[in-house]
RNA sequence: GGGGUCGUAGUUCAGUUGGUUAGAACGCCGGCCUGUCACGCCGGAGGUCGCGAGUUCGAGUCUCGUCGGCCCCGCCA
């Protein structure tokens, strides 16, 4: 092993061309691959750029090229030496460096490795868990580097962008308050003041407002966001978004600047030209025809509502259903090629997303193969064909149940087929805004109204007054931007008048008194002539997991958890010392 | 909390109906090799088959439990 000493680093290891040839260079970087033919050695030595070949030739160099015996894969060299044309068979075209080679004179051995749990290349996918536990030697695999740099480039684009549009980067407290609503807090025990917890932010919500009372007009800022809910592949305990708000403004504003802001990340970061605005479908519009209020709209197979062209049939499962206030839809598969098998195994695919059953009808030659065909008149079957646009070759696919349900249901069996019919292109981005949303829902569990955004949502001006006869009818001014059927950030105009926002908490059960210990510093703001104000937050993982084509958020970042919430590499979360634990007045109960 | 799936050499994987000494490739160690680039050739080491019970004459293989990775449901204003 040897010092680095006074060298410097001349240029990266994807550098190197023809034009440099005859430079004295120093490279540093870890040995790729080592190719000893006893003779001359070659290594290609790898950093982030990529990859450039060293030679070691005793007649150039023989204590060099006898210390080159001893390196391994991973070791940490520095080599100075000549840049030299290659002679023209030995050209290795798949390389950016491959015309040229760096003919050693000196080796310095920066740092040995032990023998690396897995290789780093791009040919073999380790394990997920030895990916994790060694995220260090994963890092250094170059589509590890491509999605980070990815991500940097996102970050980096969308500051620009918000910058010039006249936005200003404020930091917001990670210490805050525990606020009722929404996910499962991740809590922090004050030492100073014992018995209470600072949590974690869900969101800086409540913080970017109250700079828009602050009169700061245009605030964003990227940002840690955490939630103690269980894990799956696009959600990690704590990720990050874009959080963007701004005062005196319309929701067309925020859709303008959103537009702006992803068109400019698509067209910098793919090369992709997406066309403004982006289409835009109200929630009830979504339900209706997607049965989902993310719909991917890259491909077709919407719902089609069934209800009354088969009230009226001998079907016992249907006319129950209607009789009860349920609902009919269903999906039709055009030009269907599915066996009888695929179609009966589609059953127990809907019974696990919630159905009771599946109801399936093939239009033949022959006319209607299906198990409830002999329940149909021929007449209604004419008129059922007519009015669904019925041809030879549609199978015909029917939940009858209460309307969330079938929505539920058909909306995952669309995704599924989309899949299995290989009919969802990849490389589209089709991005969507879902709008007029419920501004509450009815919580069967809690009995209560639950805001389906957050509380702070402003209803539209016209259902001010359904607030207190009908809230489940009042429309909030909230939007969801959806990309290809994920949901990628959504936001709301806020209530900057004190008393609609005690009659939006009224509304939810949260009581004056409440209302007034957890928020009482938002409406005490309120009452300061606080602007009309809106925002929005885009998911900053979900976004780059998108543009770089992966399947799991923990692909572009560089140091996720497990679907246990655990970190590999860390062993986080631990127990601490019974000491840490007495300082901050907390006993562990298991 | 629930369901599914995976766990075999350092790594990626194979392992038949339960049957002799658990294999391959890459990596690792030793040797040879002056134009390779997935270098090649010769030789070698390396295994708690995740862990624990059970069934069996006999378990990598079957059963149960448990731990861990992944996916999903619930959950995620």
């Amino acid at each position: 092993m040897e010092l680095l000493g006074n060298w410097q680093r001349s240029c990266y290891c994807g550098d190197p061309r023809p034009a440099q040839v005859g430079q004295e260079l120093i490279v540093m970087g870890w040995v790729h691959a080592r190719r000893d033919h006893g003779g001359v050695t070659f290594i290609d030595l790898r950093d982030r750029t990529g990859i450039v070949q060293i030679v070691f030739n005793p007649q150039i160099n023989e204590p060099a090229h006898t210390a080159a015996k001893d390196i391994r894969m991973e070791y940490v060299l520095a080599v100075r030496g000549t840049l030299m044309n290659r002679s023209a068979e030995t050209i290795n075209p798949n390389f950016p460096t491959g015309a040229v080679e760096l003919q050693v004179s000196e080796l310095r051995i920066l740092n040995p490795s032990r023998t690396v749990p897995f290789p780093i290349d791009t040919e073999t996918t380790p394990t997920e868990n030895a990916r994790l536990r060694y995220r260090y030697l994963d890092l250094r695999r170059p589509q590890m580097y491509a999605n980070l740099l990815l991500r940097h480039r996102l970050a980096k684009n969308v500051r620009d962008y918000l910058d010039g549009e006249g936005f200003l980067e404020v930091e917001t407290p990670f210490l805050t308050r525990s606020t009722p609503e929404g996910a499962r807090d991740y809590l922090v025990p004050s030492r100073v003041n014992p018995g209470s917890f600072y949590a974690l932010p869900q969101s800086p919500q409540l913080f970017k407002q109250l700079l828009m009372v602050g009169g700061f007009d245009k605030y964003f800022q990227i940002v840690r966001c955490f939630r103690d809910e269980d894990l799956r592949a696009d959600r990690q305990p704590e990720f990050t978004q874009i959080d963007i708000e701004m005062s005196f403004i319309q929701p067309e504003h925020i859709f303008r600047l959103s537009e702006g802001m992803m068109t400019n990340v698509c067209r910098e970061l793919k090369g992709m030209d997406i066309p403004v605005p982006f289409p835009r479908m109200s929630y009830t519009e979504a339900m209706l025809r997607y049965g989902n209020d993310k719909p991917d709209i890259r491909f077709g197979l919407e719902l089609r509502e069934l209800t009354m062209l088969f009230r009226e049939t001998q079907i016992k499962v249907f006319t129950d259903v209607v009789a009860k206030g349920g609902i009919i839809r269903g999906l039709i598969v055009s030009n269907c090629t599915f066996s009888r098998k695929e179609i009966d195994d589609l059953n127990p695919l809907a019974q696990g997303f919630g159905a009771k059953g599946l109801a399936w009808i093939r239009i033949t030659n022959e006319g209607w193969q299906s198990p409830l065909a002999k329940f149909v008149s021929e007449e209604k079957k004419a008129e059922i064909a007519a009015a669904l646009g019925l041809k030879e070759g549609d199978l015909l696919l029917m939940v009858a149940d209460q309307e969330k349900v079938v929505c539920d249901v058909l909306s995952r069996l669309r995704l599924y087929l989309g899949d299995k019919l290989g009919i969802i292109p990849k490389d589209e981005f089709r991005f969507l805004w879902v709008t007029d949303f419920p501004l509450v829902e009815y919580d069967d569990e809690a009995k209560r109204y639950v805001a389906m955004h957050h509380p702070f949502t402003s209803p539209t001006e016209e259902d001010i007054a359904l607030l207190d006869t009908a809230p489940g009818k009042v429309h909030a001014r909230a939007y969801d931007l959806v990309l290809n059927g994920l949901e990628l950030g959504g936001g709301s105009i806020r209530n900057h008048r004190l008393d609609v926002q005690q009659k939006v908490f009224a509304c939810l059960g949260i009581g004056e008194a409440e209302a007034q210990e957890k928020f009482g510093f938002l409406m005490e703001a309120l009452s300061f002539g606080a602007p009309p104000h809106g925002g929005i937050a885009f998911g900053v993982d979900r976004l780059a997991m998108l543009l770089a084509g992966a399947e799991s958020l923990r692909e572009v970042i560089a140091f996720p958890k497990t679907a246990k919430a655990v970190c590999l590499m860390t062993q986080a979360p631990s127990p601490v010392d019974p000491k840490q634990l007495r300082e901050l007045s907390v006993k562990v109960d298991l």
